[in-house]
DNA sequence: ACTTTAATGATAATGATTATTAATTAGTAA
DNA sequence: TTACTAATTAATAATCATTATCATTAAAGT
């Protein structure tokens, strides 16, 4: 069971992706990243951004979720949970731990080994629940 | 507010896909669906599979979400849990409508109606864990 | 400086989902 | 029963986010 520790590289492309996921509070998907970060490398690809999320993602280092088809990423991995409106699709985040703790402990499942919960509340955004 | 109600058809495509999805425990991708109800309906296309689902997931009569940029269906509209194996991206249920009843009472979003939450465990199932 | 191999850029390929459109048909009213 | 209307269908093409391929480049250790 020891997992073979393949060595990753701190490449530019890399800790420009990192930094400005760290810089937004935003859920941006790969394209948002790739817009952001190709002013500051023109030469990056967006398949260099998306190899890059799915790294940091995979390695615990960002958050990724999949809404309307399109993978969204999170530079904040504290636990926390997020709002997502039917009508606009904006999402927001929440803050309150408890949530997610109170699920984890009180999950009776004897053959699943929980690691985190995702937890997506779902409904509408002041501006679109008066419609 | 008035929501002009449109008048939906009880086609048989629609009756078999629901019967379908209401026979299972799964969680069937829509070509699962497909691949079930052609062996009734031969004549039927994965495009109406598709529209059907969407129909009545918008109803409200079956849920979906998505995993791995596949939507999955789910006849049960009670409110459960998901436990996904990151691993084998195996789906599983869990019934403790508490865990959901406190998300949704405990959460302070002064801008969000929440009509539902979505709770996802992630982590490793039995078979997954000892790896 | 030299070596190793992870990572990149360029580009093509994939595949789930959606759009289009002419033809059907469920539901209703005559 | 028959006719009417619009929802739905089957067939098919199109979309587009994501992934695969591969020759080249460049971190990071020696």
């Amino acid at each position: 069971m020891i997992k073979k520790q393949v060595k990753t590289r701190n490449t530019i492309q890399r800790i420009k992706i990192m930094k400005y996921l760290k810089s937004v509070k935003t859920h941006p998907t790969a394209e948002m990243v790739y817009n952001a970060v190709v002013k500051e490398i023109p030469s990056i690809t967006l398949a260099t951004v998306y190899r890059n999320l799915h790294n940091l993602a995979n390695k615990g280092k960002i958050l990724m979720f999949e809404f309307n088809k399109e993978y969204h990423f999170d530079g904040d991995t504290c636990n926390h949970q997020h709002c997502i409106c039917k009508k606009c699709g904006k999402i927001t985040d929440v803050f309150q731990e408890e949530i997610s703790k109170y699920a984890l402990s009180k999950l009776r499942a004897d053959n699943f080994d929980a690691k985190c919960v995702t937890i997506i509340f779902n409904g509408f955004c002041r501006k679109c629940s008066g419609v």
